[in-house]
DNA sequence: AAACGTCACAACCGCGTGCTT
DNA sequence: CAAGCACGCGGTTGTGACGTT
């Protein structure tokens, strides 16, 4: 299933387009438009498949592409969105105007190509490539970190092209992504990661600032994490990720040798608090600090049952895993049966721009405004009433994060 | 000048997913 | 509900330009 029937036709034209092409398909689709793909070759008069044709578009032809090479500052953001959104090519190129995820693929891989032999790696094996250079490397690496941590903070660049994605112009003043610190207590042997403390603010007026939500800090092995399991102890719900992101309940299969985030039991305060407020999670990996999810809502009301637990995920997929969907904080049935009318995998893209779908309920409540409008701190916001832990408990539960979107967690371990 | 290697870029391929029937 | 179709994405391959030996 899924093959594209043009992919058994013979007699189709392969290879470099040539500029009678170029020029056929340009003037069927500034005539006509593109339509549908697979019926372009046959309206354009071209011996290719529609997949051809759909490609040499996007990436040749488009009218509003940019030509030539990147510039420092594309450069800078391609590196620092990958190291947000990883081999998401697509995503990246959604950030770069006039750019396609081919030339930021092809870009991407010869870069990283001169950089790992810059560094003295080997690009086909990923081994050093010799002695001399592994003692540069592990010196280079040390000296990027305090304890020879890698660094892993979401560049300033990429946050704020997010944050601008994220929030659009109408609501410039209120920030989406921010970094937090992470006090790192932790060697590289890190075996648990909890959060030790909470700071929250119900009473902050002022929309631009960003109070972190919770911290992270790290434990070296169990015994040094007593402090932190006692703190861990009192939390009803703590809540524990595997590095493979598997759910672990706490009190079943948390080891000491398993790498670890905790993620206590939130107040519900915390989760839904008032849209003058923005509320974040912030988790650091082994010393490092890096964005994670920001989602504002509404403390008026919320719930959670005591034996709830959550996958904590990395800020992608907090992010984007339906967070900023649910427009009921109550989960009655009628909830139970809006969430399940809810997309499940909204992409990134759609949080990005803005674009993501709301129910039908948010709509109307937020007048089919994108995302950007309804974080303002002026009107009625989608956001209103919007989480509970219950309703996240149940999103993250049905939602696949076992993938990519497990990729910023994974490299934060260390290439997992 | 020819052979070879490297690089950048264009294009292809296979797969996943959503929509339609 | 299953099958087919179309599209989009990411990985891979092909190709031409350029540099080096």
């Amino acid at each position: 299933m899924g093959r594209h029937t043009c992919c058994y036709k013979q007699k189709l034209r392969k290879g470099l387009w040539s500029p009678e092409e170029d020029e056929k398909l340009s003037k069927h689709i500034a005539k006509y438009g593109h339509g549908c793909w697979s019926s372009v070759p046959k309206q354009a008069g071209l011996q290719r498949c529609g997949k051809s044709c759909r490609l040499r578009w996007i990436n040749y032809l488009r009218p509003d592409l940019k030509r030539g090479s990147f510039s420092e500052q594309e450069e800078n953001l391609i590196i620092e969105l990958h190291a947000v959104l990883g081999n998401r090519w697509s995503q990246i190129a959604a950030r770069l105007p006039g750019r396609t995820d081919n030339e930021i693929k092809n870009f991407w891989n010869s870069f990283i190509k001169k950089m790992l032999k810059k560094r003295g790696i080997d690009p086909n094996t990923h081994k050093p490539l010799a002695e001399d250079k592994v003692g540069e490397a592990k010196a280079s690496r040390t000296s990027e970190g305090a304890s020879g941590s890698v660094d892993l903070r979401v560049p300033a660049a990429a946050l704020a092209s997010l944050n601008d994605a994220a929030r659009g112009p109408a609501s410039s003043s209120m920030p989406v992504f921010d970094t937090c610190a992470v006090e790192r207590k932790a060697s590289p042997m890190t075996k648990a990661i909890f959060l030790d403390q909470f700071i929250t603010s119900q009473s902050s007026s002022d929309p631009v600032s960003v109070f972190p939500l919770a911290q992270l800090s790290f434990a070296t092995d169990c015994s040094s994490s007593e402090t932190a399991l006692a703190e861990l102890s009192a939390c009803p719900n703590p809540l524990w990720l595997s590095q493979n992101s598997r759910l672990l309940e706490m009190n079943r299969d948390f080891h000491c040798n398993t790498v670890s985030t905790c993620l206590p039991s939130v107040p519900t305060t915390i989760l839904s608090t008032s849209m003058d407020n923005s509320a974040q999670i912030c988790a650091g990996i082994d010393g490092m600090q890096y964005s994670d999810a920001v989602y504002s809502g509404n403390s008026s009301q919320s719930s959670m049952n005591s034996t709830d637990t959550v996958e904590m995920q990395n800020s992608s997929s907090f992010f984007h895993n339906d967070i900023f969907l649910w427009p009921e904080s109550t989960p009655d049935k009628d909830d139970q049966v809006q969430l399940e009318k809810e997309p499940e995998d909204l992409k990134w893209s759609q949080y990005l721009d803005g674009s993501f779908p709301m129910s039908a309920a948010t709509q109307s409540q937020s007048q089919s405004q994108p995302l950007h409008c309804d974080v303002k701190t002026e009107s009625p916001s989608v956001f209103s009433d919007l989480v509970t832990w219950h309703q996240i408990q149940q999103q993250l539960q049905s939602s696949d994060i076992h993938g990519k979107d497990f990729q910023m967690l994974s490299v934060g371990f260390g290439q997992v």
